[in-house]
DNA sequence: TATAATAATAAACATCATGTACAGAATTAG
DNA sequence: CTAATTCTGTACATGATGTTTATTATTATA
């Protein structure tokens, strides 16, 4: 039959193929997250981005509906930029036997923390800002997505043990702590290294309020 | 020049005793309320608001600047029918000696979660809305500032202990903590009563990922 | 209750960002 | 090379914002 749709009809996958296109996506990203970080999201403009981007206005709208659907492709791209950190880490170990500092759910909270450092300006707008919506939902996503797969793992090797709390509302309160951490933190121009909050996270999610707050109790 | 747009709130101490002001910005507050829930916050208008406020549009303007100051009081409005539950909560006890459900930190989540399930559409839609930004900072200071008080007053009849947390850290951690489950349980429409989700979140927040996932631990 | 002060109102207006339409210029793929 | 596409500028309609002004309505209080 038709071995040769190739061409045509593969349209929708390799639209993007036109340098054009790829560049103009790439410098409207580019102008948005600049200027976010100059002037907060809610305040830029349409014409601010395509101006910066050195694009004309009405391109824009060739490309993306409005602001916010590009500022989630942008989101993904860092979001991104941040998993592909994250996923070559090791397999689970232990977890929850002992919480030595080779973990790899330990290693994977000090690269957040890192990340988040290297990209202060950004995150902070982003996390806090008028964005937020759309950046923590993203954030959250992809760290509770993580944190499953990780417990799941962890599942296979020990099969018939129960969780005394649902995954969900596990995975969901370990993304949630740990955004709600460093979100803090940038705020207060990270008055900590990303090693100490890493530590801190440790004590607090892994030990709990118990072994954060009192020096002395006894470990088993 | 335009630091103060000196709406009419800041002249006496007691202006609003005018039945006209406070009438008209009860009004406005619960407009705007129904309004987000209805339609979310972004594409609320002013129009909208004052027309559901039965008030002509150009009154909105003599008392707020713009929908974010409306929008800032009426979130506070919810926050301080909150706060005057979780206040008259006794004081203390012993927390991290033991995790008796009596805990007053233990009572305090219980009210959280309740509150969030008795407001559940306003909540869902000014947590992880497009308000998000506002209620959240303002919902999690609260929080994080009742945390602080209870640790301090903890270390007042233990004066010489030591936390292995900064204060600050544990109390920004538990707000995002709880928060953030908060958010994701009304997401998922509560698939658990308020009463299951605070003991959820007791034992991950006061035993840790150990004591969460490993039911036979021993308890020292 | 009378009256001065204050608040609410409608109408008109200027401003600004948005989104769309279109026709021509530039660039790209094949 | 050339046909397809992408980009461009201009122009226009739309809708919300925030202000101004003159007038009416309500309130506090003496």
């Amino acid at each position: 039959m038709n071995e040769r749709t190739e061409t045509n009809e593969q349209r929708g996958q390799e639209r993007r193929t036109d340098r054009r296109v790829s560049r103009t996506r790439r410098q409207l990203r580019d102008a948005l997250l600049a200027l976010i970080i100059e002037h907060g999201y809610d305040s830029v403009t349409i014409e601010q981005i395509t101006q910066r981007a050195d694009l004309g206005r009405t391109t824009f709208y060739l490309h993306y509906r409005d602001k916010e659907e590009l500022l989630i492709e942008s989101i993904d791209s860092i979001a991104q930029e941040l998993l592909v950190q994250v996923v070559p880490l090791p397999k689970p170990g232990q977890m929850g036997e002992d919480d030595a500092p080779r973990d790899p759910a330990q290693a994977a909270t000090l690269l957040v923390f890192r990340h988040a450092a290297q990209n202060s300006l950004l995150y902070r707008v982003i996390l806090r800002g008028e964005g937020a919506l759309k950046a923590n939902t993203r954030f959250h996503e992809i760290i509770q997505s993580s944190v499953r797969e990780y417990v799941e793992e962890l599942n296979r090797s020990a099969p018939d043990f129960q969780p005394m709390v649902p995954l969900e509302v596990f995975s969901s309160y370990f993304a949630a702590a740990l955004l709600g951490l460093v979100t803090w933190w940038l705020e207060r121009d990270m008055p900590y290294s990303p090693e100490e909050m890493s530590e801190y996270f440790r004590r607090m999610f892994f030990r709990g309020a118990r072994g954060a707050l009192i020096p002395n109790e006894v470990t088993p």
